[in-house]
DNA sequence: CTTACGGCCTGGGTGC
DNA sequence: TGCACCCAGGCCGTAA
């Protein structure tokens, strides 16, 4: 599951690759997960990659213009659950599931696997770049203590939710949401505007910690994830409760559980992780029976 | 406006 | 062996 750790481990490889060359030609296999394919057919063939970044879990290919008139432009791709962006030989053998082939000017080629295509691709020209990009919230590493806390400790929804809400931070998910919350002994179910202000900066250093450590671990291979260069990531081995339900908690020695939080499996210590007073839904009650 | 929730996309894994 | 079903995560529509 690729999340802000795992696409910035891909950004790295692929911008140690690409920044520079050219593409020289585009093959599609599925192309139901890209929004308008011919525009990467129309677009791409002849461009030069300019550079790579992260933008939470989006990763941007920007293109160079090749004159004055021409408009800029990017491929937005999101990995989804299953995306995966390789840099390698054409000769190498080809993943089930892959689905986009950009041969560049070096003799390399681009490939994007994706096996439940739950991923996405599209070429943005400057002003929709500007307006995709603007919908997401600040990148968890980038922000103040301030603006995180005052993002997270105003809003009335469960704080594993809004952990998880790209509008309020870019490119948290599942397992980097759990951890995170073991991490600052929060339970996933406290309101945002419960959080104490102690609260919110453990969890701020909690976010930033996980995410910075996961980072130099190259990710999590929980599942199928795999890097621009093919290898996995070493995060999961880190791990303290992320589908460790019914083992023991590292800290306390506490069973870890597992619930469906925010629509999500949340795994967290019952111990560590103190669950707020039930909340009963006011004038929902029923009546005593005479 | 804010929050909660169900459904959808797809295919691998599980259990009968 | 085959097959039905559950589930993953992000996102969107809808209801309260």
């Amino acid at each position: 599951m690729p999340e802000l750790p795992e696409v910035e481990t891909v950004a790295r490889g692929l911008r140690a690759a690409l920044p520079g060359r050219r593409i020289v030609s585009v093959r599609l296999g599925k192309m139901d997960f890209i929004e308008d394919p011919s525009a990467l057919q129309h677009h791409l063939p002849g461009r030069r990659i300019e550079g790579v970044r992260r933008h939470g879990k989006f990763l941007l290919l920007d293109f160079e213009r090749p004159d004055q008139k021409a408009r800029s432009f990017s491929m937005l791709i999101h990995l989804g659950m299953t995306g995966n962006v390789v840099v390698c030989a054409p000769e190498a053998p080809i993943a089930p599931h892959t689905h986009v082939f950009l041969a560049l000017d070096d003799g390399r080629e681009v490939r994007y696997t994706d096996i439940r295509r739950f991923g996405r691709i599209r070429i943005v020209s400057d002003g929709s770049r500007e307006a995709a990009l603007s919908q997401l919230g600040v990148d968890p590493l980038e922000a103040s203590e301030q603006e995180f806390a005052q993002r997270l400790g105003s809003r009335r929804a469960r704080i594993k939710a809004l952990l998880l809400d790209q509008r309020v931070l870019r490119g948290m998910g599942n397992i980097y949401t759990d951890e995170s919350l073991w991490r600052a002994r929060i339970h996933p179910k406290r309101l945002g505007t419960s959080l104490q202000h102690e609260e919110l900066r453990r969890l701020y250093r909690a976010v930033r910690d996980v995410l910075r450590q996961a980072i130099q671990f190259r990710g999590s291979s929980v599942s199928d994830y795999l890097d621009a260069e093919g290898r996995r990531g070493e995060f999961q081995r880190l791990h303290r409760v992320y589908q460790r339900e019914g083992k023991r908690c590292f800290r306390c020695g506490a069973t870890v559980r597992r619930a469906i939080v925010a629509g999500r499996g949340t795994h967290y210590c019952p111990c560590c992780q103190r669950a707020p007073r039930v909340r009963r839904r006011v004038g929902h009650r029923k009546r005593l029976p005479r």
